[in-house]
DNA sequence: CTGACTGTTTGACCAAGATCAAAAGCGCGC
DNA sequence: GCGCGCTTTTGATCTTGGTCAAACAGTCAG
C-alpha cells in the first residue's frame, strides 16, 4: 500500500496501540483499493476474507431481505468494519456496498487473526471495538423496539449533530431513502416524520437540516439516559 | 465460593482455555449468590461492577422504557452476561432481573479486567464471546426490522427447538408475556401469532409447544440463510 | 372446595406505519 | 436551456399491531 494514508490508519483506535513492527506487517500485507459508487464489496453469507477499513468515501452495511433490504449502518471514514465476522472466521451477516466512490483498506482476515494472536495491544483494542459495536447494536435494537418513527428520527438528528460538534445546521450524508432504511421506515414515512419534527423546530431543505430548538427536539426525542459511548 | 459448581463454570467457553492458576484467582475473588425470583440484579445506567455468570435459574435482560419495558435476552444457565459493559468499564445499557430463583456467580469487574490483561487465552475468549454477542444482536435487529410478528415467533420456535436438539415438542421457559416482549410484541398479539401458526402445524397447550410440521413452519418463517453461530 | 389473584386469551376498536399512485423537485447530459 | 430520469413529497387507502375491556384458566391460601 501507499505511504500516504498510513498516518490516519495508524491513528485508528484499533491499530493505535499496537507494536509498530506488527502494524507495519499488517499494513504491508494489505491492499488499498478504490471502488466506484454503488459497488457491492461483499455479500451476506460469504466467508469473511478481509477486514475492511474505510479510508475515504461512504459505505452502507445492509441485510438483503425478501423484497426490501434494510440498512444496518452507514460507515464513515476512518472506520473499520465487519470485525466480528473476521475475528470469528464466520460468514458475513451483512452485505456492504459503496454509496459514493470510496477508498478501502483490505486487510486479509487470516493475517489479521494471526497478528491479533501475537500482539496483545491489538487484541485488547479489538476486544474493545467489539464491545462498543455490541453496545451500538443494543441501542439500535431498543430504539427500534420502543420508539416510534418520528422519535427515532429526532434521536438520530441529535446524535448526528453531536458527532458534528453539536452543529445546529448540517448536511445529511447519503440519500434520504438510505436514512429511512437505517431508521427502519419507508422513504414516504421519513418525509412525514420530518414534517412532524417541523413542529419541534427542525427545518429541512434538501439534505440541509437545521435544528432551531435543540431543547424542544430533545424533549420530543426522549433521548437515551445512558450517554453514547463514542 | 463453594467448590461444587467450579467444574461447570470452568467448562464455560469464556473460562475454558485460560491458565488454571488465573482461573483459580478469578473464582476465589468471586461470590456465588442465590437470588429469589423477580429480583433486580442491576439497573441500566449503573457502573458495571460485576461480571455475572448465571449458574442456575433464569434471568431476563431488559431495557426500561417509558411505560413498557422491553426484553432484550433471556439468559439460561450456564452463561455469562453483560461482558461488554464490564470490559469497557461503561454503565450498563440493560437492567437484569431474575425470573426464577437463581444462582449467580459475581466476578468483580476490576478483577476481571485485571486478569484479562494478563491472560491472553482469557482475552481471546472474551473477544470471541463479544463477537458472537454482536452477531446475535445483528440478527435480532434484522429480525425486528424485516419480519412481522408471526414470522418472528415462528423463527424463535425453530431456533428454540434447535437448541433443544431439534425436539418437536417442548416447554417454553418463562412466562408468555416475557416471550412477547422479547419478540417485540404485546402478550395479546403473541396469542394471536400462535393462532396464526396453528395453520402451520403448531399446537400450544399452556407452556407446551408441539411442532407438527417442521417444513411448513420453516417455509412460513423464512429462516435466516446464514446458520446460527452457536 | 372455594374464592381471590394472576396470567392468558378473545373480541372490538384504534393508531402507526406501509403501500399505491401521482405530482413535484432536482441533477445531469446533450 | 431543455428534457429525461431519479429521488422526494403528498395524498388516499389498507394492513399490522396496539389498546382497552372482558371472559377464561390455572394456582394457591384458607
Amino acid at each position: 500500500m501507499r505511504i500516504g494514508e498510513k498516518p490516519e490508519i495508524a491513528r485508528l483506535p484499533l491499530f493505535r496501540d499496537m507494536d509498530d513492527a506488527m502494524r507495519e506487517r499488517v499494513l504491508s500485507g494489505s491492499f488499498l483499493q478504490v471502488f466506484p459508487p454503488q459497488l457491492t464489496l461483499f455479500e451476506r453469507g460469504q466467508q469473511a476474507d478481509f477486514l475492511h477499513v474505510l479510508v475515504d468515501g461512504l459505505v452502507e452495511l445492509y441485510v438483503p431481505g425478501t423484497g426490501r433490504d434494510t440498512t444496518m449502518k452507514i460507515v464513515e471514514p476512518v472506520t473499520s468494519f465487519i470485525l466480528a465476522a473476521v475475528m470469528t472466521d464466520l460468514p458475513y451477516l451483512m452485505s456492504a456496498r459503496t454509496l459514493t466512490s470510496s477508498r478501502v483498506l483490505l486487510v486479509p482476515a487470516a493475517l489479521m487473526r494471526e497478528v491479533i494472536r501475537k500482539d496483545t495491544a491489538l487484541m485488547q483494542a479489538t476486544m474493545h471495538e467489539l464491545a462498543l459495536g455490541y453496545r451500538d447494536m443494543v441501542r439500535a435494537l431498543t430504539d427500534m423496539k420502543l420508539r416510534q418513527s418520528a422519535e427515532r428520527l429526532a434521536n438520530h438528528l441529535l446524535e448526528f449533530s453531536a458527532q458534528r460538534g453539536n452543529a445546529w445546521d448540517f448536511e445529511l450524508s447519503g440519500e434520504k431513502r438510505v436514512l429511512a432504511s437505517l431508521l427502519g421506515m419507508t422513504p414516504e414515512n421519513l418525509s412525514r416524520a420530518f414534517g412532524t419534527l417541523k413542529e419541534q423546530g427542525v427545518s429541512v431543505n434538501g439534505a440541509r437540516v437545521r435544528i432551531e430548538d435543540r431543547a424542544a427536539l430533545a424533549a420530543f426525542a426522549r433521548p437515551d439516559p445512558v450517554p453514547a459511548d463514542r
